[in-house]
DNA sequence: GCAAGGTC
């Protein structure tokens, strides 16, 4: 029996298909799929099924001081233990093994670490190594007829890096987690990749606090000919004889303005026309997909999740890659065909396969891990397959793959100088007269800029002159798909990392909001890193380690050679860090203290901060706690981000709840909470109100959210629901039932009227047991949970599957992540 | 409870 492994069950199951001519079986071992057809074997494994770590002495981290993780000794362990398992069975039994997993570094190393556990159990079976950049029927038969061997050194570079970045990271990582007393889920992380990346995000910051903006002006002017208006901007020759259109000095502004001002024509004294090639770009690598689906909207997160699924569904290739050339294997013409009638993506197929020739562009990038991204002629039905947002990710990958082989597109500039006296203006005009690839791919902008013709001497008429103050900008701060470009650019990271490496920033409290911001925590940890390691905050490291492992692959050194000098630097860094130790926990923890303060305490003066409480819910609590006892309540849904404004009353910072589309700005909590309490009377309690008197009040409780409730609670538990967001208006209109007010809500653009809140609540009611929720079809969803997910803005089994977990754990009390999981699972 | 790299 021959066993072919490969690095995940997709590629198992393709070669499989391919290998077999489509008549293999397949059966289900430990939860592993095994592809089986005359005589050979094929099973994918999920990645790495086996990880580095430390002993098990070593876990405590109170116990062990990190300087001495440096020489500790770092072990091999199974993290996917079924999968071991079943390789161990098949191996046992096979005569021959073949090892097919991905065609670059990880790919060697993984293959490796499935060849340890075949000769574990089998000593003599010869097993070989098999080589292709894209799973087709000519590379993947052609690799099978040339078996090579498994390429140890390159897998010892991976090693090699491996060891690295859990030394450092795990022994830095503790370092300043012990030194600010952060030991829990909050402690305080450092890597090779992370903290370069957060460096960029902490040095723009820096740039942008530092920024001194200048004053300076611009002149503009409408200019007419046969009644066609167009805009003009003032220019000038600076020093360098280069055009620049902004003047900094007042005066000479002014002077140029009344130069312009008092005329009303403008000589033209150069006509410059021009045509421009705009060639298609080239195919997606994981990068530059990320990017494009940021344009449309996407983080880089939703974006590769939307990948991974279509992926896995068939309609697009791997989405995670660094090649931008397609394989001579992708027939261009047989998959434009395969879109060929479809209602929306036809049309531009049909358009494309007009042409004498298809050619497709190519990028700089030609790798051999996998093709670019590109649709595989499997088309997904809208609404059907997928959801509008994967049909969405899904055309910009179809569209993508159009352009690349599509006709470059020609614009036609044309620069029109003018004069008046001595001052210059100039209209840059531009059209598109040859659409080609946008017409198939209609992401990029196209818009135009109508400047008529003119001739030179032609006098136009000026009118309209404007001077503009402006000031200079502070530097934009990196979006995710710049940032995740620039970590390419820097070799930080690998193509299937990048986004999750953004993610890992977001968790650790090191960024917030989009674009990202920086906290203070960041700052501290990139200063103290600066001063200390900063090796860490640095692309060096990553740059000589990628010189190492290329070293290690060509057999110029050894695995033991770059380690140990690796180990040799961290001590140094060590030795040096030793005395600093107080010194750098206060800073992680003075910064630890601002990301929460909001001001000063009303009651006692210390600083208010946003805290946690035991069951995970957000407040307002005062660092003068036990002595001052004060506290302000926070809303219940999202996770509080503190704002830069500040509340005019009491200086405390605003507060704004972050909860994906649910997001909104609570504002100053001790305002909030002055306006909270009980509100207007609106009638008598139906309950108690013959016999007790009580009354019915619209009421603000400690957490935020509102109803309408009785004023002789708790005696009297009577209520009934109103909207957490939104002004409400008791209007004099009665309800003649109730004989309760009407009421509306303001919130967003349209009031919302709520009504009579009984008649309101009987509605709700009647339209809940009538439709019910549909989250209430998924096994372990009852209605208390389907009560609690709609405080997190879930109501439907949509919202559910787009939700991501961990957000919604945090959101809702008695709900873990890997419960949402199992939800979206069923769901 | 550490990292980064695979994959789901």
């Amino acid at each position: 029996m021959e066993l072919i492994i490969t690095e995940k069950d997709n590629a198992a199951r393709r070669i499989a298909d391919i290998l077999s001519g489509g008549t293999h079986d397949s059966s289900r071992e430990n939860g592993v799929n095994v592809y089986e057809w005359g005589g050979k074997r094929c099973v994918g494994l999920s990645g790495h099924v086996v990880g580095v770590d430390f002993p098990s002495e070593y876990s405590d981290w109170r116990d062990v001081e990190p300087v001495e993780l440096i020489d500790a000794e770092v072990e091999k362990t199974a993290t996917k233990e079924n999968i071991v398992a079943t390789l161990r069975i098949l191996a046992r039994k096979a005569e021959r093994v073949t090892i097919a997993t991905d065609y670059d570094r990880e790919g060697e190393l993984i293959g490796k670490e499935a060849y340890e556990i075949v000769r574990d159990v089998n000593e003599d079976v010869p097993i070989r190594r098999v080589r292709f950049s894209s799973i087709t029927e000519n590379e993947v038969q052609s690799a099978f007829d040339e078996p090579e061997d498994l390429d140890f050194d390159l897998a010892a570079a991976g090693e090699a890096r491996q060891i690295i970045d859990l030394v450092w990271g795990a022994a830095l990582t503790r370092f300043l987690s012990l030194s600010a007393g952060q030991l829990g889920n909050d402690f305080i992380s450092v890597g090779r990749v992370q903290s370069p990346t957060l460096k960029l995000i902490v040095d723009r910051e820096r740039e942008i606090q530092a920024f001194d903006p200048e004053t300076y002006w611009e002149l503009f002017a409408d200019l007419t000919k046969d009644e066609t208006t167009f805009e003009a901007q003032y220019f000038y020759r600076d020093e360098d004889d280069n055009e620049a259109e902004r003047v900094w000095e007042e005066a000479a502004a002014t002077e140029v303005y009344e130069t312009l001002d008092d005329s009303d024509a403008a000589t033209v004294v150069d006509v410059n026309r021009r045509t421009r090639t705009d060639t298609p770009p080239t195919p997606f690598n994981t990068t530059q997909f990320i990017r494009a689906a940021g344009a449309i909207g996407y983080s880089a997160k939703r974006a590769m999740s939307i990948a991974e699924d279509l992926y896995t569904a068939g309609y697009i290739t791997y989405p995670r890659t660094d090649n931008t050339v397609y394989s001579d294997d992708l027939d261009l013409e047989e998959l434009l065909d395969d879109f060929v009638g479809h209602p929306t993506l036809g049309e531009s197929a049909e358009s494309l396969l007009e042409a004498d020739e298809i050619v497709a562009t190519e990028g700089d990038e030609e790798t051999t891990d996998h093709p670019p991204i590109h649709p595989t002629g499997e088309i997904p039905s809208r609404g059907g397959d997928v959801s509008d947002d994967e049909w969405e990710v899904y055309e910009l990958v179809v569209r993508r793959f159009y352009a690349t082989v599509a006709e470059a597109a020609v614009w036609e500039h044309l620069k029109v100088v003018t004069e008046v006296d001595d001052s210059r203006l100039k209209s840059n005009g531009k059209r598109l007269v040859e659409a080609g690839y946008h017409d198939v791919y209609p992401y990029f902008n196209t818009s135009e800029n109508y400047v008529p013709d003119v001739d030179e001497g032609e006098e136009l008429a000026l009118t309209d002159v404007e001077l503009e103050e402006k000031e200079t900008q502070p530097p934009r701060r990196y979006g995710q798909s710049r940032l995740i470009e620039t970590m390419e650019d820097q070799g930080l990271g690998t193509k299937s990392t990048r986004h999750n490496t953004l993610e890992k920033l977001y968790d650790r409290g090191y960024i917030e909001s989009d674009p990202p911001r920086p906290t203070k925590l960041a700052m501290a940890v990139v200063d103290a890193a600066e001063n200390y390691a900063d090796r860490v905050v640095s692309e060096e490291m990553t740059a000589q380690l990628e010189a190492d492992m290329d070293a290690i692959a060509s057999g110029e050194a050894s695995l033991e050679d770059v380690t140990d000098e690796s180990r040799e630097m961290l001590e140094e860094i060590f030795a040096s860090l030793a005395d600093s130790r107080e010194e750098i926990g206060d800073h992680l923890r003075k910064s630890l203290k601002d990301d929460k303060r909001l001001g000063p305490c009303p009651e006692c003066g210390e600083d208010l901060l946003v805290r946690r409480s035991r069951h995970g819910s957000y407040f307002v609590g005062c660092d003068g706690y036990p002595d001052c006892e004060n506290t302000l309540p926070l809303p219940s849904t999202g996770k509080p981000l503190i704002l830069d404004d500040e509340c005019d009353k009491h200086g405390l910072n605003e507060v704004k709840m972050l909860a994906g589309r649910q997001t909104f700005v609570h504002g100053c909590p001790l305002c909030k909470a002055e306006d909270a309490g009980e509100g207007p009377i609106l009638g008598d309690c139906p309950d108690c109100g013959d016999e007790h008197g009580g009354e019915l009040a619209v009421k603000t409780l400690q957490s935020g959210s509102r109803l309408v409730g009785c004023t002789r609670y708790p005696d009297c538990e009577y209520s009934l629901p109103l909207p957490r967001r939104g002004d409400i208006e008791v209007t004099d209109e009665h309800c003649e039932e109730h004989d309760l007010p009407e009421l509306v809500v303001h919130s967003g653009d349209e009031p919302w009227e709520l009504g009579c809140p009984i008649c309101n609540y009987q509605e709700f009611q009647a339209r809940e047991s009538e439709s019910g929720s549909d989250l209430e079809s998924i096994d372990g969803i009852g209605a208390k949970t389907v009560e609690k997910l709609a405080g997190a803005g879930i109501e439907n089994l949509e919202d559910l599957t787009e939700a991501d977990p961990d957000t919604v754990a945090e959101d809702v009390d008695g709900v873990s992540a890997d419960r949402v999981r199992t939800w979206q699972a069923k769901a």
